[in-house]
DNA sequence: TAAAAAAAATACTAAGTAGTATGTTTTTGA
DNA sequence: TCAAAAACATACTACTTAGTATTTTTTTTA
């Protein structure tokens, strides 16, 4: 039992660090030998608890990304309140909530779409899974907004759920060319002008 | 002259392979190898013509990326008409016109900003300068449509640049993790509602 | 046409890469 | 307490990488 969890406790540790640089140095460059560098163990370690670097990246998505994209973006959608509210402190909350250093480095979950999700149709798919229960709690809060007279019904919530999403990944993109907040100051305008314009 | 003329032209077939090669495969993982195989060059050549392949992503970067951003979403910018349904055109007629494989790989310069921007500051310069000038353009006809009272004055005109290319990056990200079109036409139905709420 | 310069080819280095083979230590369960 | 299994360490392989040093070919120019 109690080896279980210290064997469980180094997996995660090894998580922990590979997120961590991936996110700082993208995942093609950063090397098993750098991670384990990190965490202080061996390789050996490495390949008793994953079998290639390939399904290291796919944990690393399946869990550290996909909890910081839900923890950040899904489930505060699924929030009592007013819908545009919600979203609107949501998607600028969460910009402005964000440390230099992820202001720098951009979104992880983006990161790997733009490095690798072209190159192995496993990555596109665990990937695909976030966007996807990003835009179904996006399509949870929208049509809620519609049946409480709060959103427009004319608009397709599919249409602004894929807005939202793309502008927000885009926006996190774009910043890593600047040294200040001011692009991040327009894309909250933006924002918010687009929301007032959803409302019934 | 005859000679300057022949150096160039290999000059310009290094960088039309490597743009290939870094579209298709990334920056990091295509080596100069690769590159100059695909030429049938050698590593001689190369470096006779670039000092660094840091030097290399400068220029596609600088001359192939800026060159196609500018054929595609900036140029198009600049004409006379209905300053609303130019932007439509252009931001939804490009998306259309994509071949598959721009499709299934991205956008170029998005592809570059999320793997190497936050890198090396020369990368981030050279990739801001194409997002200012596109931002440029976009202020330009923004303004023009709100003198000849077509867009709504009461936005900001940075605001709608902004968010306007945060979702074009966004989305071109993104279609990369489905296998279809339905992505796109979501956001192209977002895009068209949210130029109408622009309206004056 | 011959020396000089430019353009490109060949052969290399040193460092890094994913992954493997085999060892050693630690923990478990009978 | 002792064999077996789990967890990790060490040492390696075969390959790829950016970049360099040197040589050969091609072109220019005087």
């Amino acid at each position: 039992m109690e080896q279980k969890q210290k064997s469980e406790l180094t997996k995660q540790i090894i998580l922990d660090e590979s997120f961590k640089l991936f996110y700082e140095n993208g995942f093609k460059t950063t090397s098993i030998d750098k991670i384990m560098k990190a965490t202080n163990l061996t390789k050996g370690a490495f390949y008793y608890h994953y079998k290639s670097k390939k399904e290291l990246g796919l944990d690393v998505i399946g869990s550290k990304i996909q909890k910081r994209v839900y923890d950040g973006m899904i489930t505060p959608l699924y929030q009592d309140g007013n819908a545009l509210e919600i979203l609107e402190i949501t998607f600028s909350g969460r910009l402005k909530s964000f440390s230099l250093f992820d202001k720098q480095h951009g979104c992880p979950m983006n990161n790997f779409i733009n490095e690798i999700a072209d190159e192995e149709e496993a990555y596109q798919m665990a990937l695909k899974r976030i966007i996807e229960e990003w835009k179904a709690a996006l399509t949870h809060i929208i049509e809620r907004g519609k049946k409480e007279k709060v959103i427009n019904t004319l608009y397709s919530t599919d249409a602004i759920s894929i807005y939202l999403i793309s502008a927000f990944e885009g926006i996190r993109g774009i910043r890593k060319l600047y040294n200040d907040d001011d692009i991040l100051d327009d894309y909250i305008l933006g924002l918010n002008s687009y929301l007032k314009q959803l409302k019934a």
